[in-house]
DNA sequence: TCATTTGTTTCATG
DNA sequence: ACATGAAACAAATG
């Protein structure tokens, strides 16, 4: 599902494929991913050019004249740049038609995305609750954004608002990797822990990157690639378990993982 | 038919 | 005021 790594491969893919071509037209397909109206991002696309990519957590930002389209993927959403004639993908909810006979669509299948125009990142964020993004930000910046934060060590990374970036499968790559029990307690974790821990963070994403973000892909110590119930821990060979943490499906490894 | 999936929001409680 | 966490919601699949 698209977490940081995957949107970050998103924000390459459209730096690479959909900047500096004209808008020829925009596509709707009459979907609630739409958070403005139609008028609103015919006005602030058709015509100009995408000139900028940037990315925030799981939000990217696609620049316009001086506005951004924002989108955010939900469960379900990727992006895919094709040729004019080749077959629409299937569960687009927008398409940008360039003047090179090539579009670029945001697809979401179970419209759980949204699509917005904003004219400020910063603002944005700031109404959306959106706190620092865990791949651009320095351990300080960690520490300040984890400080008030109690009860379990899961639930706190993958808390938007905080630090944002990550969700439920990497979330389980990085108390794996870590070593840590998902339902650790966060004041149990002390300063060394905690710096080890976001450390850990930078190389579970810079590796997924580097991947692609194909879990399947990641190296075969991670735990993504035997993240299912009974499959073999490939640190210690003992089974993977599932478990609801924060009511979300957890998978560790009981030997490797303990509370702080 | 319904449990499952994940990211986000909402709401009750501490 | 603020944090937590449980529950609800979105849509589609098997």
């Amino acid at each position: 599902m698209p977490e940081l790594p995957d949107v970050e491969i998103f924000r390459q893919y459209a730096e690479k494929h959909a900047l500096n071509k004209k808008i020829k037209d925009v596509e709707y397909f009459d979907s609630r991913v739409l958070q403005t109206s139609k008028q609103m991002i015919t006005t602030s696309l058709k015509g100009k050019e995408l000139s900028g990519t940037q990315r925030r957590g799981k939000y990217l930002f696609l620049r316009a004249g001086d506005r951004y389209m924002v989108m955010h993927f939900g469960m379900t959403g990727y992006l895919v740049y094709f040729k004019a004639g080749d077959d629409k993908p299937d569960y687009a909810q927008l398409i940008l038609d360039f003047d090179n006979d090539h579009s670029l669509a945001y697809i979401s299948k179970r419209k759980l995305g949204k699509i917005d125009i904003i004219d400020d990142i910063e603002a944005y964020s700031k109404d959306n609750d959106l706190g620092i993004d865990v791949y651009d930000s320095g351990f300080d910046d960690f520490m300040k954004a984890m400080k008030n934060k109690r009860g379990n060590i899961k639930s706190a990374l993958m808390d938007q608002s905080h630090v944002s970036g990550i969700g439920n499968i990497y979330a389980d790559e990085v108390l794996y990797q870590e070593k840590l029990h998902p339902g650790a307690k966060i004041q149990d974790l002390d300063e060394n822990k905690m710096k080890s821990l976001f450390n850990t963070i930078q190389r579970v994403f810079r590796t997924a990157i580097n991947h692609k973000a194909n879990p399947d892909d990641l190296p075969d110590h991670y735990l993504l690639p035997h993240r299912s119930e009974g499959e073999s821990c490939p640190d210690c060979r003992g089974k993977i378990r599932k478990i609801t943490v924060s009511g979300r499906s957890t998978y560790f490894c009981p030997g490797c993982q303990v509370k702080g």
